[in-house]
DNA sequence: TTTGTCACG
DNA sequence: ACGTACGTGACAAAC
């Protein structure tokens, strides 16, 4: 077995604990949370991964060869507050009492230590672990160096080796030096190149490699990122080498084997730190070498090529097998007959056909469902008879159910492995098994099993069905409106340059603030909690002086261009030319579903400038594009939960239901009524489906507090039940401690009895609110089973590809149009009647731009 | 990591 | 007197 070497950045660890960790004291209140941090996790690391060698690195205070080389590096870096100072000399005393090696040197960064001993550790056969939170540290990365990567403070480590570093980031090692060249630290006072940031400096990395690879193609490069890079090209040299570790520190350390720790002095020091846990822990035989796993089985197997037989005999000779898809290993787990198999990528893949058939007509309990139709490419198949994620969600949305808060939850063992470990997926699956019964008994106790096996569960399959099709994407439409909007933008740069008289960084709020506010003297209508805000609603108000709308049409440009063509572009696949996008089911507290990598939900609309992305949204040849979206959906809803007939007669009528709203509202006939009483009823409306506050009116149209509350009052007068109907689901949350909607989905508003006024009023329209936008996912969710189902059962070649929360988009055959048009209307206007009917418009196109509707009289 | 901003329903 | 419209996700800057 390979020796393991753990290599500590003590300054990195020790600063994010401070500030992660809420600051404890001991007895004689002397801050020992940075510490009380380390030391768990010194403690974590060798009941994970029992190294043979740990080594603690401290950076010593005094100057560096940086500092000669660079004045201003690091010349503001905030000095380290004294209560964090102060646990140094502490935490250095109690490692000496473990056994921990320290290592520091005077002239040397913790950095070049840390570099310089992991080759060492190489060259004397180890596996090296460097453990930090320090994303430099990603360089030192070898065929035997990886990273311990802390994140949120040091509660939570993330493996990074060279496959990862990869999957993950998209760099080699040695690309991190160039990425921190190009794009500079802010935290380390490193500039890099303006306009640079993340996105453009992996692009370029991507296409030449290296800096110096960058800066020999410049040529093919243009436009203001060109000219930057030219202007910056030094800074970004001198960056890059302020970022290399230095493997030449004069160190040599024998790392030989762990010392004997002094147990009674330890015991002593933790006494005397307040550690009351640790203490326990370490008192009991011998808490260093503790099994961590309480009583789960964390062990699992790894097929060989004859082992892959057993797993598919196993799997024959059972009725129920338990997956699980950990997507940052590409592993799939298999629990069958109390074993675990962990099975590799490739090894699923070669597998892929064999294990499907092996499955079929089992009872597949998944934890993550939609993974594992992808992991076996079972999109659009019924594999899947439970999903627990999908089932924790409907128990309860916005409770994270971590298998920890699952463990508790359900009175099993508490999972006490590191998430990123193999044996924590093992456990998991374990875990699962012992509580997918009672999962099952709570949905039915609280009347949510129906919501969940006849609507969450059957629309993962259409929903990995839609995500593995994806759509096609044009990618040269992209490239053009990227081109023309980078056109677009330098202009907007030098006219605001020259309106501001000087240069400056348009993107940042801070420097933007400085110009309008201090240079030119412009009013500060509004503040955030940071300085005066810069938001387009209050630059509207200052739109007279031409430098403010400028940055406008900049901020709009800008926008259009870093979010939805460049980014967009990235995401086509190379195998399909289509961008596959997934679907969350389990992360709104409403029950819509979500969209990530990238979202396809906020494509813009609203401007024809940013409409015209929807032109590179494009059908295949012979097909077409065909969308469908419902009519005012949560009015309707509203209208038929509240059972107010003046606004179910609303709707019955046809009519325009804002000019109706604002002939109620304002006591006119329907012909009177004015385009500004129309769009101040619309506000209205919106209003209500929010949950109405005179304060959020007045805002959402220029009134006054007292006008937009008589806006409400004669709205309640004229809608009576609408009123009582919000009333009632403000007092039902109160009494039974959830609202719900139509399919009986719950939202739990414990704030509904806080004594903190903005918290209680926060739950009451969160209590107004769900219901609506809740049960209209709760209809377009049922629409698309049963577009999804109806478009199967006819044979037809039309999918659906994507869902925008009141729309689905859909690619048809040109040949299926008629058929597939009439076929989801039907089914979307069907699918749940209410009081009132439910309306949906149906358009088609050669792409999500350029649309038509879609008369189906005329077509009869 | 958090903040400000802005894209959508 | 308190302080906000409901639900999301992505990006750049600054911490």
């Amino acid at each position: 077995m390979q020796k393991r070497l753990f290599l500590i950045d003590g300054n990195s660890l020790i600063n994010r604990a401070f500030y992660a960790l809420p600051p404890l004291t001991n007895a004689s209140g002397e801050p020992t949370n940075a510490v009380y941090g380390l030391t768990q996790m010194l403690f974590r690391l060798r009941e994970d991964y029992s190294p043979d060698q740990i080594l603690v690195t401290f950076d010593v205070s005094g100057p560096t060869f940086r500092h000669d080389q660079f004045e201003e590096y690091k010349a503001n870096r905030k000095g380290m507050p004294d209560d964090l100072r102060s646990q140094i000399p502490v935490m250095k005393e109690l490692l000496d009492k473990l056994g921990i090696n320290r290592l520091e040197l005077q002239g040397y960064e913790a950095d070049d230590l840390l570099g310089t001993v992991a080759k060492q550790g190489e060259s004397e056969g180890y596996e090296v672990f460097i453990v930090t939170g320090d994303r430099d540290a990603f360089q030192l990365i070898s065929s035997r160096t990886s990273v311990l990567f802390t994140k949120r403070g040091i509660t939570e480590t993330e493996l990074v080796n060279e496959e990862t570093l990869r999957k993950n980031y998209g760099l080699t090692p040695s690309q991190v030096i160039d990425l921190k060249g190009l794009m500079g630290d802010s935290s380390d006072n490193i500039p890099g190149v303006p306009g640079v940031g993340e996105k453009t400096a992996l692009r370029l990395l991507e296409s030449y490699h290296s800096m110096e690879g960058v800066y020999a193609h410049l040529n093919e490069l243009k436009g203001k990122l060109k000219e930057n890079l030219e202007t910056y090209e030094r800074q970004a040299f001198m960056s890059k080498e302020l970022a290399t570790i230095r493997l030449n520190a004069p160190v040599q350390v024998d790392l030989g084997e762990l010392r004997e720790m002094d147990r009674s002095a330890v015991r002593e020091m933790f006494a005397h730190l307040g550690f009351k846990t640790l203490l326990e822990r370490f008192s009991k035989d011998d808490a260093m070498d503790v099994q961590p796993s309480g009583s789960w089985d964390a062990s699992f197997k790894i097929p060989e090529q004859e082992g892959f037989a057993e797993v598919l005999g196993q799997i024959q000779n059972t009725k129920r097998v338990y997956l699980s898809y950990a997507s940052d290993h590409n592993m799939l787990f298999v629990l069958v007959e109390n074993a675990v198999w962990a099975m590799k990528e490739d090894q699923v893949r070669e597998h892929r056909d064999a294990l499907r058939t092996a499955l079929q007509g089992k009872e597949v309990y998944a934890t993550h469902g939609k993974d594992v139709l992808h992991a076996l490419r079972a999109e659009g198949s019924d594999l899947v008879s439970f999903d627990l994620e999908l089932a924790l969600y409907c128990l309860d949305p916005e409770k994270r159910w971590d298998p920890d808060v699952l463990a508790q939850h359900f009175q099993k063992p508490q999972v006490a492995l590191d998430p990123k470990t193999l044996e924590y997926q093992a456990v998991y699956l374990r875990l699962y098994r012992d509580v997918v019964s009672e999962v099952e008994q709570e949905l039915k106790k609280d009347d949510l099993w129906e919501l969940y096996v006849s609507l969450e569960l059957p629309l993962v399959t259409a929903l990995a069905d839609m995500e593995a099709h994806g759509i096609l994407v044009d990618p040269e439409k992209l490239a053009l409106i990227s081109q023309e909007l980078e056109d677009t933008l330098e202009r907007l740069t030098e006219l605001i340059y020259a309106e501001a008289g000087e240069e400056f960084n348009i993107n940042s709020p801070k420097q933007l603030g400085v110009i309008l506010f201090d240079k030119l003297g412009l009013p500060v209508l509004k503040r955030t909690k940071t300085g005066p805000s810069t938001s387009a609603d209050v630059l509207e108000e200052l739109s007279d002086h031409p430098i403010v709308a400028s940055v406008l049409e900049y901020r709009q440009v800008a926008k259009l261009k870093s979010t939805y063509t460049d980014s967009l572009a990235e995401l086509i696949s190379p195998e399909t030319k289509r961008i596959h996008t997934t679907f969350n089911q389990t992360v709104t507290a409403t029950g819509r579903l979500s969209s990530t990598h990238p979202n396809l939900q906020n494509i813009p609309i609203r401007t024809a400038e940013g409409r015209r992305i929807r032109e590179a949204f494009v059908a295949p040849e012979g097909h077409v594009l065909l969308m469908a979206d419902y009519s005012q959906i949560e009015l309707r809803l509203l209208a038929h939960l509240s059972g107010d007939q003046v606004l179910a007669n609303a709707f019955r009528s046809g009519q325009d239901i804002h000019a109706q709203t604002a002939a109620e509202v304002f006591g006119l006939a329907l012909d009177e009524v004015t385009s500004e009483q129309r769009s101040a009823a619309k506000a209205i409306n919106f209003g209500i489906i929010y949950g109405i506050s005179s304060f959020g009116l007045a805002k959402g149209i220029n009134l006054t507090r007292a006008q937009a509350q008589e806006y409400i009052d004669s709205y309640f007068l004229r809608y009576p039940m609408v009123k009582s109907y919000l009333d009632g689901l403000v007092e039902q949350g109160k009494k039974e401690g959830y609202v719900q909607t139509l399919s009986k989905r719950r939202r739990y508003l414990p704030n509904l009895k806080s004594r903190n006024f903005a918290l209680r009023n926060f739950a009451a329209r969160t209590a107004m609110n769900t219901p609506i936008q809740g049960s209209a996912a709760d209809i377009i969710k049922l629409a698309m089973l049963r577009v999804y189902r109806a478009l199967k059962d006819e044979g037809l070649r039309t999918r659906i590809l994507l869902q925008v929360h009141d729309e689905l988009v859909l690619e048809t055959p040109e040949d299926e149009l008629d058929v597939a048009a009439r076929l989801v209307r039907r089914e979307m206007e069907e699918v749940y009647p209410l009081d009132v009917p439910l309306e949906v418009g149906v358009f088609y196109g050669p792409n999500w731009r350029d649309v038509q509707s879609y008369d189906y009289e005329e077509k009869q």
